[in-house]
DNA sequence: CTGAAAGCGCTAACAT
DNA sequence: ATGTTAGCGCTTTCAG
């Protein structure tokens, strides 16, 4: 025993238990743990480690929270989690994130505006420092949000909405695409598959799919409404082999439709490509896999997440609101008729 | 203007503006914030309240973590969220905790044993009350976990580890209900698809596949290792193919795996299930939608996550370590060969 | 039923 | 280079 008895405290070890075990004051204990604002001598710091090391130290995120005003994490809000895509969002957010240091509390919010808003207020009152919402309907309430004053910036929302920070993707450049694809194929009669959008503005991916088969001299296909899961998708599939006038083609508006939709076709019989061909939205990894693969407008998730993180919290925080529109890309596979 | 003069406060709303709009003391607000520890008069609520309101007040959580040295935060470690398995339990997790007022952030460890240790870590820093961890290597270092001393439950694994609250799903006996199950189909030639684990301990689906086949007096299948992905069970699946003695149904210990092997069957003309049957391990959602249907054995996810969070920062807090371990049931669809 | 005040662990001026 | 100390916003005991 060469040191003061200094016996393991009880309790959770703090800075000063620490500041006294290695003979210092608790702001050169703070100086080594936060890499400054001080210098501290290296034998002097070489002690605090030690001390730290010995006593198992583990600086208390609250209290520094509730000092700096930060928590040094980030909130993010999307509809289902287990939709890939928006775990793979989840996934490049939380990354995006973790590079800057910052944490991720993740919520679903089910779809509902009212989740929707219980976990904003959730969140704020957990103190992130930021929130990123990707809100599954179009119009979201954004009233709590705004009168919450956290700083925030809408995910995979098209639309601008005034006084928002958004990153998204250009929808209806990408349903030209998809459908432009379809019609290279031969295709004349091309149905789309599109959400249950509850807000008033028109998703993109309709305004793309109708424009690019009327720029094309085509009549409109059919269209159909159901929601963005693959039950979703195999209803809607069933209802388009039901149809009088069947399209050869569908748009599916994301992967999880598609893949139902295959399901449906498959159960009828029916040869994808051949008997009808399918092209997707979203690129998520369910869709390399399916059978046949498909041909589907990826999103740029990774990026997508960069400049959301960097918008809320890296070195864009602070600069004025953007509408960050990022292009997709067709990735193309087996399900449109290519080989 | 019939109260004092009360500006809006510049800076974030704290409870002493609350209290001086009130007309009360900080106290009071706290205990109707609270609903407690003391009682307030209807009349001195209702002020506080309007007051809450009117200021736009959200109490400060890093404040009250610190005051309660409890940040009412959980945090989950999977290997990939991506992998729809653990989103699920990601998201039932999410649920059982919010049910209890607590918050989660979610990291994903990419499998790597460094990375584990890191987001522990750093979870810990966090003051999280708790962590969950669905390693999916079968010797987790618990070293750091140990050592931070923050209450723990391991997820996902069968083995019981000392000193370790847990809970997992009877491997053994599910992959036994699976290989009856294809068994009882006819099939004598059965393969196992098997993860890469670096622990030492055995996967108990690959004691389960190997024990039914020799009770039933069958010879021991072919065994392959990948990674639990899409992509190794594409792999597997082309390996398995090229085999001299081909089995006639594969055993896969997931759904991702048995998802990858049906594309590498599909790819090379074979009918599933006539030409090769498969059975697979997880009841994830995309099991339900690929073609065919995946036979599989499902995980009760809901309920392992409910379980856990109970143990942790439940009812069961405190009580002697436990290991739960949760049937898993058959879900019979199409891949096996069931109409 | 209400209020005053101590302090949770930390950061960062401001001393020395 | 190091030490002292005032708070960050909240909870809660103890007094009124």
């Amino acid at each position: 025993m060469t040191t003061s008895a200094v016996q393991t405290p009880r309790g959770p070890v703090t800075r000063k238990d620490v500041a006294r075990y290695a003979g210092v004051s608790t702001a050169v204990v703070s100086y080594v743990v936060n890499g400054g604002p001080k210098n501290v001598a290296p034998a002097t710091e070489a002690k605090v480690r030690d001390a730290i090391r010995i006593l198992g130290y583990r600086p208390n995120a609250a209290a520094r929270a509730l000092k700096l005003g930060s928590s040094e994490t980030v909130g993010v809000i999307v509809p289902d989690n287990t939709n890939p895509f928006f775990s793979q969002l989840a996934h490049a957010v939380e990354d995006a994130a973790a590079e800057l240091g910052y944490g991720m509390v993740l919520t679903n919010s089910g779809g509902s505006l009212a989740k929707e808003r219980q976990n904003i207020r959730n969140l704020a009152a957990r103190q992130v420092d930021g929130v990123f919402l990707a809100s599954c309907v179009f119009d979201p309430d954004l009233t709590d949000l705004e009168a919450s004053e956290i700083p925030s910036v809408l995910l995979n929302n098209a639309g601008s909405p005034p006084g928002f920070t958004s990153v998204g993707v250009d929808l209806e450049a990408g349903a030209r695409a998809a459908v432009e694809h379809l019609i290279g194929h031969g295709h004349t009669n091309i149905g789309l598959a599109i959400g249950t959008n509850t807000g008033n503005q028109l998703d993109g991916r309709e305004v793309g799919w109708l424009r690019t088969l009327r720029d094309a001299g085509l009549p409109d296909g059919p269209m159909l409404h159901s929601p963005f899961t693959r039950p979703g998708g195999y209803e809607v599939g069933k209802r388009f082999l039901a149809m009088a006038n069947r399209p050869t083609a569908i748009f599916a508006s994301n992967d999880m439709q598609a893949i139902g939709i295959l399901r449906a076709l498959h159960e009828a019989g029916l040869n994808v490509p051949d008997d009808m061909a399918v092209v997707s939205f979203d690129g998520s990894l369910d869709s390399e896999y399916s059978w046949p693969a498909l041909t589907t407008v990826a999103q740029p998730v990774e990026a997508m997440a960069e400049a959301a993180v960097r918008a809320l919290v890296g070195e864009g925080r602070g600069e004025a609101l953007q509408h960050s529109i990022l292009p997709t890309e067709l990735i193309v596979r087996q399900s449109c008729g290519c080989k």
